[in-house]
DNA sequence: TCGCTACCTG
DNA sequence: CAGGTAGCGA
C-alpha cells in the first residue's frame, strides 16, 4: 500500500499541513498512488537507468553504514540479547519497503523510548538512523511509563519539566546499553502486537497492516511463551527462567519480571490476574488494564487478548466486548489526535516538526484522563511529537485524518 | 456465514 | 462505553 509507505509519512504529513493551511475545507488529502508514476514511456528509459544507478549507489552506502553500525554494536561489551527482533537486523532500507517493516522499526523505537524498560536493544545502534529517519515511524509509541516509586527521587514531572534522566533516556542514550534492573515495565512491549499489523482476524483492508507475516505471527509462539512467563512471574516474583527454547529472550523477559519494587505492585493491582481465579466476565479492573494495554497495542490480536486476560474465561461475548473496548479506545484516541492536529494547524503550526505535546496541553490531559485517570502510571514527561500522516479510511461519510503521537526523539 | 472494523448514536 | 449498522475478507 503506497499509502502507508513509511518513507513518505513525513513528507505526506508536511504536505498535509500545507494543504490544510491553504486548502478549502472540503479538499481531502489524496492517496498518493501517483507516486512513481512515469511521465511517459520515452523519458522512462533514460531516467530509469539513472534511477537504477542512483539506487545502487544509495543502497551501497546505506548497507555500508548498516554493517558498520551493526559491527560496532556487537562489538560492545555485554549483549545479553543478541536478537530480540530478528527483523530488526535488516538494513534500514527495508523499513521503508512496505507496511510491514515499519512495525519492526517501531517496535525497536518503542523499546528505546521506554526509559524504564531496560531491554537490551540489539538495534540501538540504529537509534541514530531512526532519529534521522524518524519519518519511518508509523506507530505511536507508548505514552505511559509505570509509576516509579523507587527511582523517582522526587524529580516528579512538572509541566514542561523533564524527566528523570534514567526514566527517559533518549534513544541514543538507551543505546548505551542496558537497563537498570530496577526498572520494569508492566507490559512486555516487544511481545505486543502493533496496531497496524494485527487487526483481529481478518484485516478488512482499511488498515495497512494486513500482513500475516507480521512480527506477531512470526514470533507468536515465542511471544506466547515469554508472555506467559511474564504474566506468571508477575505473581511469582521469583521467576526468572526463560523458556528454554527461546533463550534469546531472557534479557527481555528478565526486565519484565516482577520485582519487590513496590511500584510494580501497581501493575499487579491493575492486572486482575490473580493466579487462579477465572472470571466469567470483565471487571472494571479489566477495563483499566485494557486501557493501559491500549498504549502498547491498539489492535491486539485475539491471542494477545487471551493471554493478557488470562484470568478471563473467553467466549464469543467476552472477546467481542474486549474488541469493542479497543475499538472505542481507538475512536477516542484518534479523535483526540485529530483535534490536536487541527488545533495546532489553527495555531499556526506549519510543519510537523513544530508540533509537540506537553504535559499541560489538552491532548495530554484528555488522554491521561481517559486512559490513566487514577494516575496509576506516570506518563513520560518527554514531550512527544505529533507525528505522522493521515490515514484515509474507507468511510463514506468522512475522510478522517488520523494522527498519531510519538515521542519526540 | 463469521469475525473484525469503522462509524454513528445514545 | 455499549448497541447497532455496514463493509470487507476469509
Amino acid at each position: 500500500m503506497s499509502d502507508l509507505d513509511p518513507g513518505h509519512f513525513l513528507d505526506r504529513a508536511r504536505a498535509l499541513i500545507r494543504e490544510q493551511n491553504m486548502m478549502a475545507e472540503g479538499d481531502k488529502p489524496k492517496r498518493d498512488g501517483s507516486r512513481g508514476k512515469s511521465q511517459g514511456p520515452t523519458s522512462m528509459h533514460a531516467e530509469g537507468k539513472q534511477l537504477a544507478e542512483t539506487l545502487k549507489q544509495e543502497l551501497n552506502t546505506a548497507m555500508s553504514q548498516v554493517v558498520d553500525t551493526v559491527v560496532k554494536v556487537f562489538a560492545k561489551p555485554p549483549r545479553p540479547v543478541p536478537q530480540v527482533f530478528p527483523p530488526l537486523q535488516m538494513p534500514p532500507d527495508r523499513f521503508a519497503v512496505n507496511g510491514e517493516n515499519p512495525n519492526f522499526h517501531t517496535a525497536n523505537q518503542r523499546l528505546q523510548c521506554f526509559g524504564d524498560v531496560i531491554i537490551p536493544n540489539p538495534l540501538d545502534t540504529f537509534a541514530s538512523m531512526q532519529v534521522h529517519n524518524s519519518n519511518d515511524q508509523t506507530e505511536a509509541l507508548p505514552l505511559v511509563v509505570r509509576k516509579n516509586s523507587s527511582d523517582q527521587t522526587g524529580s516528579l514531572p512538572t509541566p514542561g519539566g523533564h524527566h528523570h534522566h534514567s526514566l527517559h533516556p533518549s534513544p541514543l542514550s538507551s543505546a548505551m546499553g542496558f537497563s537498570p534492573p530496577s526498572f520494569r515495565h508492566p507490559f512486555p512491549l516487544p511481545l505486543m502486537g502493533y496496531p497496524f499489523q494485527s487487526p483481529l482476524g481478518g484485516p478488512t483492508g482499511h488498515y495497512p497492516g494486513k500482513d500475516r507475516s507480521s512480527p506477531e505471527s512470526l514470533d507468536l509462539s515465542r511471544e506466547t511463551t515469554s508472555l506467559r512467563t511474564k504474566m506468571s512471574s508477575n505473581h511469582l516474583s521469583h521467576h526468572r527462567s526463560m523458556s528454554p527454547t527461546h533463550p534469546g529472550n531472557e534479557g527481555l523477559s528478565l526486565s519484565l519480571i516482577k520485582s519487590e519494587c513496590g511500584d510494580l505492585q501497581d501493575m499487579s493491582d491493575i492486572s486482575p490476574y490473580s493466579g487462579s481465579t477465572i472470571q466469567e466476565g470483565l471487571s472494571p479492573n479489566h477495563l483499566k488494564k485494557a486501557k493501559l494495554m491500549f498504549f502498547y497495542t491498539r489492535y491486539p490480536s485475539s491471542n494477545m487478548l487471551k493471554m493478557f486476560f488470562s484470568d478471563v474465561k473467553f467466549n464469543r461475548c467476552i472477546t467481542s466486548q474486549l474488541i469493542k473496548w479497543f475499538s472505542n479506545f481507538r475512536e477516542f484516541y484518534y479523535i483526540q489526535m485529530e483535534k490536536f492536529a487541527r488545533q495546532s494547524i489553527n495555531d499556526g503550526v506549519t510543519g510537523v516538526e513544530e508540533l509537540s505535546v506537553s504535559r499541560d496541553c489538552e491532548l495530554f490531559r484528555a488522554l491521561n484522563m481517559h486512559y490513566n485517570k487514577a494516575n496509576d502510571f506516570e506518563v513520560s514527561l518527554r514531550p512527544f511529537r505529533l507525528f505522522h500522516t493521515t490515514k484515509q479510511l474507507h468511510s463514506p461519510y468522512q475522510a478522517t485524518l488520523y494522527y498519531e503521537v510519538r515521542f519526540k526523539q
